[in-house]
DNA sequence: TCTGGGGTCCTAGGACCC
DNA sequence: TCTGGGGTCCTAGGACCC
């Protein structure tokens, strides 16, 4: 039996990213419960797991639930490191990658069993490879859909394979609990929970508007659509971000007006590089601030142009920051982030802004410069931005 | 058990324009 | 003088994901 209808999509998914990593490059850690991080949990051996301990959780907590637990700081680089050796192998293995995080990827096999074998096949073999090439365990969920393929990395783990063939998807979904469904967390769960509704089933037998009428619009149309495996997603190679953000937790000291601005310099600088480094320019600036009592708030301002330069993104941020300072005075901060978003690609900003601004008699100087650095298709699109139909487009050559 | 750092998407109200 | 509907942008908050 093979999965030969339509799609055939490969989830993979690192079993314990951080803590194998660790366990590679250190034997002494093999077999026993470890996790990665200081004062909370980044990652947790399966030995720890087995305790109890789970990421997120505060080390103190861990300790207390696994007497022999093992911890060991973040080594950052390792891990960039190999992931990037692990998805040469998903990049050898199909063209069509789609990075969920560091070690997490949708990969779609559609048409390749000639190449290289059943979906099967495939995934037993990115499975030998990715423990022989770079040492790790890892996951691998196949299904016709992104949804299923994900779920069955789940219910695979650890150091599994799951295949979901096409007749067995409902069989396979409907008894899952509503959590398995994709934005469904702890909320979402108890307002569910509160009405009876358990499990994936539960939610396929119900009317959408019920689900609307619970979860919100757009959620519920959504978890209608899941629950009844409808899954229409495609894998994507190019996917931009958004927003590009840092942020820092904050000791018990250094929450002084100066010591805060010397944080708020050192966040800036870091994601303004990262910016530049991408060549991305963004126009909202914002602050992400978490108090004592660890409740949270975003205090943001929008820029009449998108920037990437250090001072213009940290003169902005600042002025927020005083804003938010009685806030902050009142209630103590623990957390102080930046983020940049509404992010567009510095070219392409170049191309628009001076369009914009220019005069009606500098028109044709500036169209002729947007053609001849950027063609015709980004003249149509100069023309169409401003959304003048009354301009004639020049006769050009292509 | 009160916790890191990186993100995404949705909702809702108000301003403003037509 | 009072009143309408539609669209977009900005801001803030919240839930969720890895």
């Amino acid at each position: 039996m093979s999965l030969s209808s339509k799609s055939t999509i490969l989830h993979a998914d690192l079993d314990s990213f951080y803590a194998s990593v660790e366990q590679r490059d250190d034997p002494s850690l093999r077999g026993k419960p470890i996790v990665v991080g200081g004062g909370v949990v980044l990652a947790a051996s399966y030995e720890a797991k087995a305790f109890g301990v789970r990421t997120a959780m505060s080390g103190g907590a861990a300790r207390r639930m696994c007497p022999n637990l093992i911890e060991v700081p973040p080594r950052f680089d390792a891990y960039t490191e190999a992931s990037g050796a692990v998805f040469e192998i998903f990049r050898d293995t199909s063209p069509i990658v789609e990075a969920m995080s560091i070690d997490e990827a949708f990969i779609d096999v559609t048409g390749l069993w000639r190449l290289s074998g059943t979906p099967t096949e495939i995934a037993t073999e990115l499975r030998r490879r990715v423990a022989a090439e770079v040492g790790l365990p890892i996951s691998v969920g196949v299904a016709r859909t992104k949804f299923l393929a994900k779920v069955a990395s789940a219910v695979s783990k650890p150091d599994g394979l799951l295949v979901v063939e096409p007749e067995g998807e409902l069989e396979f979904l409907h008894p899952l609990p509503v959590q398995r469904l994709w934005g469904v967390g702890t909320v979402t769960a108890t307002k569910l929970h509160d009405r009876g509704i358990h499990t994936v089933a539960d939610v396929a037998a119900m009317a959408p508007d019920s689900l609307v009428s619970i979860v919100g619009r757009a959620m519920g149309h959504q978890l209608h659509a899941l629950a009844r495996n409808s899954d229409v997603r495609r894998v994507t190679t190019a996917r931009r971000r958004g927003s590009i953000g840092s942020q820092q937790a904050l000791g018990r000291h250094g929450r002084s007006r100066d010591e805060i601005d010397v944080v708020l310099w050192r966040l800036v600088d870091r994601v303004a590089g990262r910016m530049r480094r991408a060549d991305r320019v963004g126009r909202t600036i914002t602050l992400r601030l978490r108090f004592d009592d660890l409740t949270r708030a975003t205090r943001s301002r929008s820029l009449p142009d998108a920037t990437s330069a250090t001072a213009v993104i940290h003169a902005t941020a600042a002025g927020v920051l005083d804003t938010a300072w009685p806030l902050i005075a009142e209630h103590g901060i623990s957390l102080l982030g930046v983020s940049v978003g509404n992010l567009a690609d510095r070219d392409a900003v170049q191309l628009v802004l001076p369009f914009e601004r220019c005069e009606a008699e500098q028109l044709d100087t500036v169209l002729d410069a947007v053609h001849e650095r950027f063609g015709r298709a980004a003249l149509q699109r100069a023309t169409t931005l401003r959304g003048d139909p009354g301009i004639q487009l020049p006769m050009l050559p292509d």
